[in-house]
RNA sequence: GCCUGGGUAGCUCAGCCGGUAGAGCAGCGCACUCGUAAUGCGCAGGUCCGGGGUUCGAGUCCCCGCCCAGGCUCCA
C-alpha cells in the first residue's frame, strides 16, 4: 500500500541538484544519466529494447513504469516481458486494452476489475441495458483490441486526488466503490505513511496522441496501481478465451458481472505453445478416453456423478485394487467391511452433521421417525469396529483398511468426471495408536503412501500441510498446534518438504497431503493423512494401557488413492490413455497374418495366458494394416504378427508401444519372459510419453 | 443456484434465408486372406432433449422446462 518513492523523493530534494544522477545496476555497476532521466532512458541507453524486451523496472525494489524518473543513487534492475513480473504486467496491460475495446463497442459499459491469473487474465464488465457477452463477441472484441495495439497508444500515469478520481469515475459505481474502498484503507493508516499513500489513487490513460482526455472523448483510462508496459505497441500476442458470470467481488448477493477470459504472451510462440499445452490436456481428458477405451461411462439414467465402469475399466479397477489389498496387508492392515446406510445419530456423534451436512445426501425417513443417512466418509464405521469389544495397547496400533464406497452430495456444478462424483470408492484405512506410537506410525505410512504411489508412476511428488480451518474446526487450539506440529516434525526428520497450506484441513484435525505432477505439469492431490484426536474422544474410545489405566488412543485417518475413481482418472490423465502394461486391461494382442495362421496365433496367445499376460487374438478377417491400426489406437503395449515363418520357427513379429519399428522373428519364449518380466516390475518404463 | 455454450444415428459432427434429415467412424452381411497405422460392395440405424406457440409447413423462429460442458478463488 504505501509508496516507498515517498521518502526517497524528500530526500533526493535535500541533495544539491547536479546535472546527473548515477543509479546502481543489478550487477553491482554504475551508470551516469543525465538529471531528470527515467528508466526508459537506461533501456534506450543499453539499446535492449528492440523487441519491446524490457517492459518495466525495478527501482528500488519497486516493480515501476518505465517511463518513471529515477533519483540519484537509485538501484534500478530492468524487467523482461518473460520474466514473471513482466508476464503479470504485459497480462494486466492486455487487461486495459480489453476494457478499452469493449467500451468501443458498448458505450456507456460499466468496467470493473481486470487482474491478472495464472496463464492469462480477466476483466469483468457491466453491459447498457442488461447484454450480455455471447461467444461470437469475443471475435469482434479481439479485433478492436487489435486495433488499439496497431494504434500503438502510451499508457500514461496519472496521481489524482480521491475527489478528483470520484469525479473522473461518473457513472463507473464499480471504479469508485474501490477509490472508496482505497481511501477508507487510507484513513487507517498513520499521518506519515499517509502522505506516503500520496492521499489518493493512480489512473492510467492510454493516449494515442490526439489530445483526447476524458472517457467521453475516446480515449481510455482505467482507476490502476499499475505499472503497466509502455505502449500497446509491446502487445499483441493475446487470445480472448471464453466469456462467463462472474458475481461482483465473488459475492452472490452483488450484481453478476460478465467476465471475459484471456491470455497473453510475450511472443506468438509462447502464446502457440501454451494452447497447445490446453489441446494435450483435451487430447488427455479422461473422460473422453474412458469412451474410447471404453472403461466407463455416465448413464443420465442414473443420474449425475454417478458412473458405471465397463468390463476393460472393470479389469482396470481390479488390478489397482487387488494390488492395493496385497501392499495393505503386507504393510499389516486388517480389512473391514462396513455398510452404506446409518442411522442420523452416529453422525451426530461424529460430527459430521454439524460441520459437512451440505455434502451429504438428504435423509432416508423410514416409518417410526428413525432417519437414515447414505455415508459421506467411513471414519465412524471404522470407529465402531474399534469400539466393539475393549482394546489393549498390545493391540496398537489397530490398522483397519476398506474399500468403502461413500456418498456426497456435491453441488450440481462442481460434478466432473470420474475427478468430483457423487458416489466413490475410497481406499480409507483408519490407524488406532497410542499417543506415543505416532511419530513413528505417521513415518511409516508416509513411506508406505510414497512407495506405493511410485509403483503407479507417481513419483514427482511433494508434501502440503493443511491447517486448522476457521469456523468449521472442532477441538481445543493447543491441541491442534500440537497436532500439526507432530505433522511438522515428521516430515521435517524424513527430510520431506512441506507446503503450507492455511485453513486446508479437515473439520477435526490437520493433514499432511501427497501432490503429485502428472506427466504435463498439472499438479493432483492424492494421498492424505490426517491426525485426529477429537473423533476418539467424541466416541469415548480407550484402550488399556500396561499399567492397566485406561488411555485415549489417536487416530490417523489415511488415504491412499483417495478415491479409486478419481486416481484412474489421473493415472488416465498422466498416461494419455497408455498405461503401464501391468495395468493394461488388454496387454497384448495377437494378429495372424492370414486365415491360415490362425492355429499358430491361438497356440501363442496359450503361451502368453498361461504366463498370466491379458491377450486377445483378432483374426484376419481384415487386412493386417487396420488391424495394426486399430490396436495402435487402443494403446496396446504388445502387438504380435504372426505368418507363416513364425509358424515355422516357433517366433512372433513383435511391435511395441512407441516404437515406430516392428522386430521380426523374436522367439516366443523371449516375449513371454519379457512381458511377464516388465508387468511383475510395474512402475512406467515409458513415463507417460506422448503417444498418439 | 447464476452466466456462456451445447443437446440431430452407438460415437464425432454437418444441416444456409422455415420446405418433409445427411457424412465419417462404429455395427451387421457378403466377398477378399493380406508381414506392421484405414480392402471393397451392400444393409440397417432417427421421438432432431421434452412440452407449448407462430406458420400452409418447424431440426431450423419464439416461450417454458430438462440434461451436459466451461466459468462463477486470484480483489485497482
Amino acid at each position: 500500500m504505501e509508496s516507498p518513492t515517498g521518502a526517497s523523493l524528500s530526500e533526493a530534494g535535500k541533495r544539491d541538484v547536479g546535472a546527473t544522477i548515477e543509479v546502481r545496476l543489478a550487477d553491482g555497476s554504475t551508470v551516469t544519466l543525465s538529471r531528470g532521466a527515467t528508466a526508459a532512458d537506461l533501456v534506450a541507453r543499453n539499446g535492449r529494447n528492440r523487441s519491446g524486451e524490457a517492459i518495466a523496472a525495478v527501482v528500488d525494489g519497486r516493480v515501476v513504469d518505465l517511463a518513471t524518473a529515477l533519483e540519484d543513487g537509485a538501484e534500478v534492475a530492468l524487467v523482461s516481458a518473460s520474466s514473471a513480473e513482466g508476464l503479470a504486467i504485459l497480462r494486466h496491460s492486455t487487461a486495459h486494452v480489453l476494457a478499452q475495446a469493449v467500451l468501443r463497442l458498448w458505450p456507456g459499459a460499466r468496467y470493473a476489475i481486470g487482474p491478472v491469473i495464472d496463464d492469462g487474465f480477466y476483466y469483468d464488465f457491466e453491459l447498457p441495458r442488461g447484454e450480455h457477452f455471447s461467444e461470437e463477441d469475443l471475435a469482434r472484441i479481439e479485433e478492436a483490441m487489435r486495433a488499439i495495439v496497431a494504434e500503438d497508444q502510451s499508457f500514461v500515469r496519472q496521481e489524482l486526488s480521491f475527489d478528483a478520481a470520484l469525479a473522473l469515475f461518473a457513472g463507473q459505481p464499480y471504479k469508485q466503490e474501490i477509490i472508496e474502498a482505497v481511501r477508507a484503507g487510507a484513513d487507517e493508516l498513520d499521518a506519515s505513511s499517509k502522505e506516503a499513500a500520496a492521499g489518493g489513487v493512480s489512473v492510467y490513460r492510454n493516449e494515442a496522441g490526439s489530445g483526447a482526455r476524458t472517457p467521453s472523448d475516446g480515449a481510455f483510462v482505467d482507476l490502476c496501481r499499475g505499472p503497466h508496459v509502455p505502449s500497446t505497441g509491446h502487445l499483441g500476442h493475446f487470445k480472448l478465451m471464453r466469456v462467463a458470470g462472474a458475481y461482483w467481488r465473488g459475492d452472490e448477493r452483488r450484481p453478476q458481472l460478465q467476465r471475459i477470459y484471456g491470455t497473453a504472451w510475450p511472443s506468438e510462440a509462447a502464446l502457440s505453445e501454451y494452447l497447445y499445452r490446453l489441446e494435450e490436456a483435451e487430447r488427455r481428458d479422461h473422460r473422453k478416453l474412458g469412451i474410447e477405451l471404453d472403461l466407463f461411462s455416465f448413464p443420465d439414467e442414473i443420474g449425475s456423478g454417478l458412473p458405471v465402469f465397463h468390463p476393460r475399466g472393470g479389469l482396470l479397477r481390479r488390478v489397482m485394487e487387488d494390488y492395493s489389498r496385497a501392499r495393505h496387508a503386507a504393510a499389516g492392515y486388517e480389512f473391514v467391511y462396513t455398510p452404506h446406510i446409518a442411522h442420523k445419530e452416529l453422525f451426530e456423534t461424529s460430527g459430521h452433521l454439524q460441520s459437512f451436512a451440505e455434502g451429504m445426501y438428504p435423509p432416508m425417513d423410514l416409518e417410526g421417525g428413525q432417519q437414515y443417512y447414505l455415508k459421506p466418509m467411513n471414519c465412524p464405521f471404522h470407529i465402531l469396529v474399534y469400539k466393539s469389544r475393549q482394546r489393549s495397547y498390545r493391540e496398537l496400533p489397530l490398522r483397519l483398511f476398506e474399500l468403502g464406497t461413500v456418498y456426497r452430495h456435491e453441488k450440481s456444478g462442481v460434478v466432473h468426471g470420474l475427478t468430483r462424483v457423487r458416489g466413490m470408492t475410497m481406499d480409507d484405512s483408519h490407524i488406532f495408536c497410542a499417543r506415543e506410537q505416532l511419530p513413528a506410525e505417521i513415518r511409516s505410512v508416509l513411506e508406505f503412501v510414497l512407495d506405493v504411489l511410485e509403483q503407479f508412476g507417481l513419483s514427482d511428488t511433494y508434501l502440503e500441510l493443511s491447517t486448522r480451518p476457521g469456523e468449521k474446526a472442532v477441538g481445543a487450539d493447543e491441541e491442534w498446534e500440537e497436532a500439526t506440529e507432530l505433522l511438522r516434525s515428521v516430515a521435517a526428520e524424513m527430510g520431506l518438504a512441506l507446503v503450507p497450506d492455511e485453513g486446508g484441513g479437515a473439520f477435526y484435525g490437520p493433514k499432511i497431503s501427497v501432490q503429485a505432477r502428472d506427466a504435463i505439469g498439472r499438479h493432483h492431490q492424492i494421498s492424505t493423512v490426517q491426525l485426529d484426536y477429537q473423533l476418539p474422544r467424541r466416541f469415548d474410545l480407550s484402550y488399556v494401557a500396561p499399567d492397566n489405566t485406561r488411555r485415549r488412543p489417536a487416530m490417523l485417518h489415511r488415504a491412499l488413492f483417495g478415491s479409486v475413481e478419481r486416481f484412474m482418472a489421473i493415472l488416465l490423465e498422466h498416461y494419455a490413455g497408455a498405461l503401464p502394461t501391468w495395468l493394461m486391461p488388454e496387454q497384448v494382442r495377437v494378429l495372424p497374418v492370414a486365415g491360415d495362421h490362425q492355429a499358430y496365433a491361438d497356440l501363442v496367445a496359450q503361451a502368453l495366458r498361461g504366463a498370466g499376460i491379458r491377450v486377445a487374438v483378432e483374426g484376419a478377417d481384415e487386412p493386417l494394416n487396420a488391424r495394426v491400426r486399430r490396436a495402435k489406437l487402443a494403446k496396446l503395449p504388445y502387438i504380435l504378427v504372426v505368418g507363416g515363418s513364425d509358424v515355422e520357427a516357433g517366433t512372433v513379429g513383435l511391435n511395441r508401444r512407441g516404437s515406430e519399428r516392428p522386430e521380426r522373428g523374436v522367439p516366443l519364449d523371449a516375449v513371454v519372459a519379457m512381458i511377464q518380466a516388465e508387468i511383475e516390475a510395474r512402475g512406467s518404463p515409458e513415463q507417460a510419453r506422448v503417444l498418439r
